[in-house]
DNA sequence: TAAAATACTAGTATTTAACTAGGAATTATT
DNA sequence: AATAATTCCTAGTTAAATACTAGTATTTTA
Protein backbone atom coordinates (compact mmCIF):
# COMPACT_ATOMS: atom_id res chain seq x y z
CA UNK A 1 0.00 0.00 0.00
CA UNK A 2 1.04 3.05 -0.44
CA UNK A 3 0.22 7.00 -1.22
CA UNK A 4 -0.13 7.97 -4.44
CA UNK A 5 -0.67 5.09 -6.93
CA UNK A 6 -3.84 4.13 -8.10
CA UNK A 7 -6.39 2.86 -5.30
CA UNK A 8 -6.35 -0.21 -4.40
CA UNK A 9 -9.53 -3.27 -5.36
CA UNK A 10 -10.27 -2.80 -1.84
CA UNK A 11 -10.52 0.55 -2.03
CA UNK A 12 -12.38 0.99 -4.53
CA UNK A 13 -15.17 -1.95 -3.73
CA UNK A 14 -15.06 -0.92 -0.21
CA UNK A 15 -16.40 2.60 -1.17
CA UNK A 16 -18.74 1.31 -3.90
CA UNK A 17 -20.33 -1.05 -1.26
CA UNK A 18 -20.25 1.53 1.55
CA UNK A 19 -22.21 4.01 -0.67
CA UNK A 20 -25.05 1.94 -1.77
CA UNK A 21 -25.38 1.16 1.72
CA UNK A 22 -26.04 4.90 2.93
CA UNK A 23 -28.45 5.01 0.49
CA UNK A 24 -30.78 2.93 2.70
CA UNK A 25 -29.80 5.29 5.30
CA UNK A 26 -32.18 7.34 3.20
CA UNK A 27 -34.85 4.77 2.07
CA UNK A 28 -34.45 3.23 5.47
CA UNK A 29 -35.16 0.33 3.45
CA UNK A 30 -32.05 -2.38 4.30
CA UNK A 31 -29.98 -4.49 1.45
CA UNK A 32 -28.52 -7.94 1.52
CA UNK A 33 -24.89 -8.48 0.01
CA UNK A 34 -26.77 -10.59 -2.46
CA UNK A 35 -28.36 -7.83 -3.80
CA UNK A 36 -25.33 -5.82 -4.13
CA UNK A 37 -23.49 -8.62 -5.47
CA UNK A 38 -25.60 -8.12 -8.27
CA UNK A 39 -25.60 -4.41 -8.94
CA UNK A 40 -22.02 -3.97 -8.47
CA UNK A 41 -20.92 -7.10 -10.04
CA UNK A 42 -18.99 -8.01 -7.20
CA UNK A 43 -18.99 -11.25 -5.65
CA UNK A 44 -20.97 -12.29 -2.54
CA UNK A 45 -17.63 -14.01 -0.84
CA UNK A 46 -15.75 -10.80 -1.38
CA UNK A 47 -18.45 -8.62 0.43
CA UNK A 48 -18.53 -10.72 2.88
CA UNK A 49 -14.79 -9.60 3.55
CA UNK A 50 -15.21 -6.10 2.73
CA UNK A 51 -18.02 -5.82 5.12
CA UNK A 52 -15.89 -7.42 8.44
CA UNK A 53 -14.47 -3.72 8.45
CA UNK A 54 -17.51 -1.67 7.94
CA UNK A 55 -19.26 -3.80 10.57
CA UNK A 56 -16.95 -2.51 12.99
CA UNK A 57 -17.07 0.73 12.58
CA UNK A 58 -20.50 0.42 13.97
CA UNK A 59 -21.93 2.76 11.03
CA UNK A 60 -24.69 0.13 10.13
CA UNK A 61 -27.19 -2.29 11.82
CA UNK A 62 -27.81 -6.07 10.72
CA UNK A 63 -30.67 -8.09 10.63
CA UNK A 64 -30.17 -11.82 10.38
CA UNK A 65 -31.97 -14.27 8.36
CA UNK A 66 -34.35 -14.50 5.41
CA UNK A 67 -35.50 -10.98 4.07
CA UNK A 68 -32.46 -9.30 6.13
CA UNK A 69 -29.42 -7.24 5.30
CA UNK A 70 -27.97 -4.22 6.26
CA UNK A 71 -29.05 -0.67 7.51
CA UNK A 72 -26.61 2.20 7.33
CA UNK A 73 -27.90 3.96 10.44
CA UNK A 74 -25.24 6.94 10.61
CA UNK A 75 -25.61 9.97 8.51
CA UNK A 76 -24.02 10.09 5.55
CA UNK A 77 -23.23 13.81 5.70
CA UNK A 78 -20.86 13.02 9.00
CA UNK A 79 -19.36 10.06 7.51
CA UNK A 80 -16.03 11.58 5.65
CA UNK A 81 -13.86 9.84 2.93
CA UNK A 82 -10.92 9.91 5.88
CA UNK A 83 -12.64 7.51 7.71
CA UNK A 84 -14.03 5.37 5.05
CA UNK A 85 -9.85 5.04 3.72
CA UNK A 86 -8.41 4.64 7.40
CA UNK A 87 -11.25 2.12 8.16
CA UNK A 88 -10.30 0.75 4.78
CA UNK A 89 -6.76 0.34 5.27
CA UNK A 90 -7.13 -0.33 8.83
CA UNK A 91 -5.62 3.14 10.43
CA UNK A 92 -2.24 3.60 8.76
CA UNK A 93 0.41 5.92 9.85
CA UNK A 94 1.46 6.49 6.12
CA UNK A 95 5.00 6.29 7.70
CA UNK A 96 6.16 4.57 10.66
CA UNK A 97 7.66 7.75 12.13
CA UNK A 98 5.07 9.33 12.47
CA UNK A 99 3.06 6.60 14.56
CA UNK A 100 3.79 7.18 18.18
CA UNK A 101 5.16 3.37 19.10
CA UNK A 102 8.26 3.70 16.96
CA UNK A 103 11.37 5.94 17.01
CA UNK A 104 13.56 6.17 13.79
CA UNK A 105 17.57 6.75 14.89
CA UNK A 106 17.35 9.41 12.27
CA UNK A 107 14.72 11.45 13.63
CA UNK A 108 15.94 14.73 14.98
CA UNK A 109 16.93 15.58 11.58
CA UNK A 110 15.10 14.12 8.95
CA UNK A 111 14.44 15.72 5.90
CA UNK A 112 12.10 12.91 4.68
CA UNK A 113 10.19 13.47 7.89
CA UNK A 114 9.72 17.12 7.36
CA UNK A 115 8.02 16.36 4.31
CA UNK A 116 5.62 13.60 5.23
CA UNK A 117 4.41 15.34 8.56
CA UNK A 118 3.43 18.41 6.22
CA UNK A 119 2.20 15.88 3.46
CA UNK A 120 -0.04 13.87 5.97
CA UNK A 121 -1.41 16.79 7.52
CA UNK A 122 -2.82 18.61 4.44
CA UNK A 123 -4.06 15.64 2.64
CA UNK A 124 -6.23 14.61 5.80
CA UNK A 125 -7.37 18.12 6.03
CA UNK A 126 -8.37 17.57 2.37
CA UNK A 127 -9.84 13.97 3.12
CA UNK A 128 -12.15 15.55 5.79
CA UNK A 129 -14.14 18.21 3.75
CA UNK A 130 -15.20 15.14 1.15
CA UNK A 131 -18.47 13.45 2.96
CA UNK A 132 -20.22 10.22 1.51
CA UNK A 133 -23.22 12.70 0.96
CA UNK A 134 -21.59 14.51 -2.16
CA UNK A 135 -21.73 11.40 -4.11
CA UNK A 136 -25.54 11.67 -3.75
CA UNK A 137 -25.92 15.35 -4.82
CA UNK A 138 -26.47 15.92 -8.37
CA UNK B 1 -0.12 0.63 -4.33
CA UNK B 2 -3.23 3.02 -2.67
CA UNK B 3 -3.62 6.08 -1.53
CA UNK B 4 -4.36 5.51 2.00
CA UNK B 5 -2.40 3.14 3.30
CA UNK B 6 1.02 3.12 4.48
CA UNK B 7 3.81 4.48 1.88
CA UNK B 8 5.86 2.00 -0.03
CA UNK B 9 9.41 0.91 0.51
CA UNK B 10 10.12 2.56 -2.45
CA UNK B 11 8.59 6.19 -1.76
CA UNK B 12 9.87 5.97 1.08
CA UNK B 13 13.62 5.71 0.04
CA UNK B 14 12.91 7.29 -3.18
CA UNK B 15 12.54 10.31 -1.71
CA UNK B 16 15.33 10.06 0.36
CA UNK B 17 17.91 9.38 -2.08
CA UNK B 18 16.13 12.65 -4.39
CA UNK B 19 16.35 14.70 -0.44
CA UNK B 20 19.70 13.70 -0.56
CA UNK B 21 20.64 14.42 -4.49
CA UNK B 22 18.78 18.00 -3.70
CA UNK B 23 21.55 18.66 -1.24
CA UNK B 24 24.39 18.82 -4.36
CA UNK B 25 22.14 21.74 -5.96
CA UNK B 26 23.11 23.89 -3.05
CA UNK B 27 26.33 22.60 -2.36
CA UNK B 28 27.67 21.84 -6.05
CA UNK B 29 29.39 18.74 -5.28
CA UNK B 30 28.19 15.53 -6.83
CA UNK B 31 27.47 12.40 -4.74
CA UNK B 32 27.58 8.87 -6.00
CA UNK B 33 25.43 6.07 -4.91
CA UNK B 34 28.16 4.21 -3.02
CA UNK B 35 28.16 7.54 -0.21
CA UNK B 36 24.50 7.40 -0.34
CA UNK B 37 24.15 4.23 -0.07
CA UNK B 38 26.80 4.54 3.30
CA UNK B 39 24.94 7.40 4.57
CA UNK B 40 21.52 6.24 4.79
CA UNK B 41 21.87 2.57 4.84
CA UNK B 42 20.19 1.22 1.20
CA UNK B 43 22.03 -1.05 -0.70
CA UNK B 44 23.60 0.17 -3.74
CA UNK B 45 22.24 -2.20 -6.13
CA UNK B 46 18.56 -1.11 -4.76
CA UNK B 47 19.38 2.68 -5.43
CA UNK B 48 20.21 2.07 -8.84
CA UNK B 49 17.20 0.70 -9.26
CA UNK B 50 15.26 3.92 -8.09
CA UNK B 51 17.58 6.13 -9.75
CA UNK B 52 16.08 5.12 -12.85
CA UNK B 53 12.73 7.18 -12.98
CA UNK B 54 15.03 10.15 -11.35
CA UNK B 55 17.46 9.84 -13.98
CA UNK B 56 14.26 9.77 -16.65
CA UNK B 57 12.97 13.44 -15.07
CA UNK B 58 16.02 14.98 -16.05
CA UNK B 59 16.33 16.81 -12.68
CA UNK B 60 20.37 15.71 -12.63
CA UNK B 61 22.87 15.19 -14.55
CA UNK B 62 25.42 12.17 -14.03
CA UNK B 63 29.09 12.45 -14.30
CA UNK B 64 30.52 8.68 -15.14
CA UNK B 65 33.42 6.94 -13.96
CA UNK B 66 36.30 7.63 -10.88
CA UNK B 67 34.99 10.34 -9.18
CA UNK B 68 31.57 10.35 -10.66
CA UNK B 69 28.35 11.01 -9.40
CA UNK B 70 25.54 13.01 -9.87
CA UNK B 71 24.24 16.05 -9.48
CA UNK B 72 20.99 18.19 -9.30
CA UNK B 73 20.50 20.44 -11.90
CA UNK B 74 17.08 21.71 -10.95
CA UNK B 75 16.17 23.89 -8.25
CA UNK B 76 14.43 22.04 -5.41
CA UNK B 77 12.20 24.85 -4.75
CA UNK B 78 10.53 23.98 -8.11
CA UNK B 79 10.05 20.33 -7.86
CA UNK B 80 7.01 19.46 -5.76
CA UNK B 81 6.13 16.57 -3.73
CA UNK B 82 3.45 16.05 -6.17
CA UNK B 83 6.41 15.43 -9.26
CA UNK B 84 8.00 13.08 -7.04
CA UNK B 85 5.33 11.14 -6.33
CA UNK B 86 3.86 10.87 -9.49
CA UNK B 87 7.48 9.75 -11.23
CA UNK B 88 8.40 7.52 -8.33
CA UNK B 89 4.96 5.89 -9.01
CA UNK B 90 4.72 5.95 -13.01
CA UNK B 91 2.04 8.91 -13.49
CA UNK B 92 -0.72 6.91 -11.76
CA UNK B 93 -4.12 7.82 -12.33
CA UNK B 94 -5.80 7.08 -9.36
CA UNK B 95 -8.56 5.05 -10.41
CA UNK B 96 -8.70 3.83 -14.13
CA UNK B 97 -11.97 5.61 -15.16
CA UNK B 98 -9.91 9.25 -14.02
CA UNK B 99 -7.92 8.01 -17.28
CA UNK B 100 -8.89 9.45 -20.79
CA UNK B 101 -8.08 6.32 -22.00
CA UNK B 102 -10.64 3.94 -20.07
CA UNK B 103 -14.08 4.06 -20.11
CA UNK B 104 -16.46 2.48 -17.58
CA UNK B 105 -20.11 1.32 -18.07
CA UNK B 106 -21.50 2.86 -15.02
CA UNK B 107 -19.53 6.13 -15.52
CA UNK B 108 -22.43 8.41 -16.47
CA UNK B 109 -23.67 8.02 -12.87
CA UNK B 110 -21.44 6.71 -10.89
CA UNK B 111 -21.13 7.93 -7.10
CA UNK B 112 -17.68 6.61 -6.37
CA UNK B 113 -16.03 8.67 -9.22
CA UNK B 114 -18.03 11.92 -7.93
CA UNK B 115 -15.71 11.69 -4.59
CA UNK B 116 -12.59 9.83 -6.33
CA UNK B 117 -12.53 13.30 -8.90
CA UNK B 118 -12.94 15.22 -5.62
CA UNK B 119 -10.46 13.74 -4.13
CA UNK B 120 -7.80 13.73 -6.70
CA UNK B 121 -8.22 17.32 -7.06
CA UNK B 122 -8.14 18.81 -3.76
CA UNK B 123 -4.70 15.95 -2.91
CA UNK B 124 -3.04 17.51 -5.82
CA UNK B 125 -3.63 21.03 -4.77
CA UNK B 126 -1.98 19.81 -1.05
CA UNK B 127 0.49 18.14 -3.07
CA UNK B 128 1.43 21.15 -5.21
CA UNK B 129 1.91 23.46 -2.31
CA UNK B 130 4.87 21.08 -0.96
CA UNK B 131 8.43 21.57 -2.01
CA UNK B 132 11.72 20.03 -2.01
CA UNK B 133 13.13 22.94 -0.49
CA UNK B 134 10.97 22.80 2.68
CA UNK B 135 13.08 20.08 3.57
CA UNK B 136 15.92 22.19 4.17
CA UNK B 137 14.18 25.34 6.26
CA UNK B 138 15.21 25.02 10.05
C1' DT C 1 46.25 -0.19 -15.69
C1' DA C 2 43.61 -0.38 -11.71
C1' DA C 3 39.93 1.43 -9.15
C1' DA C 4 35.61 3.60 -8.73
C1' DA C 5 31.93 4.97 -10.55
C1' DT C 6 27.44 4.75 -13.68
C1' DA C 7 24.53 1.88 -16.95
C1' DC C 8 21.88 -1.96 -18.30
C1' DT C 9 19.37 -6.34 -18.16
C1' DA C 10 17.77 -10.08 -15.59
C1' DG C 11 16.21 -12.71 -12.05
C1' DT C 12 14.35 -14.16 -7.41
C1' DA C 13 12.16 -14.01 -3.11
C1' DT C 14 9.03 -12.05 -0.06
C1' DT C 15 5.01 -9.90 1.01
C1' DT C 16 0.52 -8.25 0.19
C1' DA C 17 -3.73 -8.16 -2.01
C1' DA C 18 -7.49 -10.44 -4.01
C1' DC C 19 -10.47 -13.73 -3.89
C1' DT C 20 -12.66 -18.46 -2.79
C1' DA C 21 -14.67 -22.19 0.16
C1' DG C 22 -17.43 -24.38 3.54
C1' DG C 23 -20.38 -24.48 6.89
C1' DA C 24 -22.92 -22.66 11.25
C1' DA C 25 -26.43 -19.67 13.11
C1' DT C 26 -30.56 -16.92 12.41
C1' DT C 27 -35.14 -15.72 10.78
C1' DA C 28 -39.10 -14.81 7.49
C1' DT C 29 -42.04 -17.19 4.42
C1' DT C 30 -44.73 -21.02 3.04
C1' DA D 1 -42.28 -27.76 10.58
C1' DA D 2 -39.63 -27.26 6.59
C1' DT D 3 -37.30 -24.40 3.46
C1' DA D 4 -34.87 -20.72 1.68
C1' DA D 5 -32.38 -16.56 2.25
C1' DT D 6 -29.69 -14.28 4.78
C1' DT D 7 -25.61 -12.89 8.06
C1' DC D 8 -21.53 -14.67 10.46
C1' DC D 9 -17.08 -16.92 11.17
C1' DT D 10 -12.68 -19.19 10.09
C1' DA D 11 -9.76 -20.75 6.84
C1' DG D 12 -7.26 -21.42 2.70
C1' DT D 13 -5.52 -20.41 -1.99
C1' DT D 14 -4.05 -17.91 -5.92
C1' DA D 15 -2.20 -14.03 -8.23
C1' DA D 16 0.23 -9.91 -8.46
C1' DA D 17 3.14 -6.50 -6.96
C1' DT D 18 6.99 -5.03 -4.26
C1' DA D 19 11.43 -5.27 -2.76
C1' DC D 20 15.62 -6.51 -3.55
C1' DT D 21 19.88 -9.05 -5.60
C1' DA D 22 23.21 -10.43 -9.31
C1' DG D 23 26.23 -10.02 -13.03
C1' DT D 24 28.51 -7.66 -16.31
C1' DA D 25 29.65 -3.90 -19.47
C1' DT D 26 31.11 0.83 -19.96
C1' DT D 27 33.27 5.11 -18.62
C1' DT D 28 36.67 7.93 -16.45
C1' DT D 29 40.15 9.54 -13.17
C1' DA D 30 44.35 8.89 -10.59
Amino acid sequence: MSFFGDLSSKEQNGLRLILRLAETFYSKKPISLNDISKEEGISLKYLEQLMIPVKQAGWIKSQLGREGGYLMTKNPARISLREVMNLLNDNPSLVACLNGNYVCPRQKNCRSRVLWLQLKKTVDQSLDKITLTQAFKK
